[in-house]
DNA sequence: CGCGGCATTGACTCATTTCAAAGGTGGTGG
DNA sequence: CCACCACCTTTGAAATGAGTCAATGCCGCG
């Protein structure tokens, strides 16, 4: 069912935005390089499942995943969305709380066994640091998430969401490539399918934005985009 | 502006449901108990203030704090509700991106400069899994949350939350005390006050509730309040 | 070519926000 | 002891934003 490939031993390096952040600092990715298994997963592919032994982190290499649960009710919500350089697989129990599955086909993720992982923060205080690092940086991300899920109009969600992506992705000046798909956004924003799309068309004919395809954006006001009902008009 | 005062080497034994908790296991607050400077605080009072150097991180002792965030338009979100056990101050940057606040009176923290424990942490390999697991604690406590404001209903989010308190607190079975305001309810589940209120009063007059006083809340039909509509248990 | 997944748009309903006001509650000081 | 105050809580009425249902358009792919 899960096709765990072994890429390199060194992985191939990820695309531009990831070499810049990991040259800032010795990131956990390096320290760790050698016992890394690489995963290619196909889109939709199930990385680590809710309530199965939480015995791997994880760390996307390349494309993107998405961490989610999926309520009683069926509704789906995107918990987190992972990025290169993003680590993974944290749980307070011992099992996994949450699913998370590749979203773009070619999807390289880095599987670490937890145990061998602790052994070795055991016993290098650098790597317990780092490990520290990647679960900060984890609830920043989660903290972030709730701001925007926390705003009133759907809006104000999808402007955040967009300003979001364009600093995690770190694309070239204005324009902001989206990872995801609007039924993603969606899922991630709380909000339905329609309303995302809804609000895209408001944005893009407020003149706060344009959309080149479904998947780019250009970022026209940005303060508007922040500030979501205070459009600043001129 | 902010009062620290010593309670204690040891601070006196905190109410009972801290005490269950840290029996499970061996926790970090007496690993590092002697380096503990511990802060009474009064109603409102700040512990950690957003955009100051995050030098420090805590424990809330006895009572309740809030982490916050105040948006632009001045509106604020709770992103977090701290009970006694639970670490907090943790930051990816090296400054604070949230503030702390004291709900209750009396509300005991402890403090511990982040720099000794660390270097504690980099000598005791247990201090640093301790560590890894209050910070894991606080992702499953954020997780949590977005699945609460995540949902649809006001009637589904003052439910789930009042589920979620009675998991916390661990009072006696049915029996729910909420440690907070209405408008801290609101502030957390991203609602308006008025409707906090309403959805109270609307569960009660369903029979699922009862409310006694503004502040105990027994739970009468368990599988209402988590579903909203359909009753499933979790 | 037609299928399936994704995206957009419209119409309608209803929950939630907002604005407004009145009831409670606890604390403080006269 | 009482009065007053600040704050919290509840309830009402009106406006609107978002969910839902439904239909169509779009695009890549077999």
């Amino acid at each position: 069912m899960r096709t765990k490939t072994v890429v390199a031993e060194r992985a191939p390096c990820p695309p531009g935005s990831v070499a810049i952040i990991e040259a800032d600092q010795p990131g956990l990715r390096q320290s760790l390089g050698a016992m890394a298994v690489m995963m290619s997963c196909h889109r939709g592919q199930e990385i680590c499942g809710q309530n199965r032994r939480a015995d791997h982190w994880y760390c996307v290499v390349a494309g993107v995943a998405r961490r989610c649960v999926v309520r009683a009710d069926g509704r789906r919500q995107i918990v987190d969305l992972l990025l290169p350089g993003d680590f993974f697989g944290f749980s307070a129990t011992d099992e996994y709380g949450f699913t998370v599955e590749a979203i773009s086909d070619g999807t390289i993720v880095a599987n670490y066994p937890r145990q061998r992982v602790e052994l070795l923060a055991d016993a290098d205080p650098r790597i317990a640091r780092q490990l520290r690092q990647v679960a900060f940086d984890a609830l920043s991300r989660l903290q972030a998430q709730i701001l925007i899920v926390g705003r009133i109009t759907a809006l104000e969600k999808v402007g955040s969401f967009i300003l979001e992506m364009g600093e995690r992705m770190s694309g070239p000046a204005g324009v902001v490539m989206l990872p995801v798909s609007r039924y993603d956004i969606a899922d991630y924003l709380a909000v339905s399918v329609e309303t995302v799309s809804r609000s895209l068309t408001d944005l893009q004919q407020r003149g706060v934005i344009r959309l080149f395809g479904t998947r780019h954006i250009q970022i026209v006001n940005r303060a508007a985009l922040a500030g979501g009902r205070a459009g600043a008009p001129h």
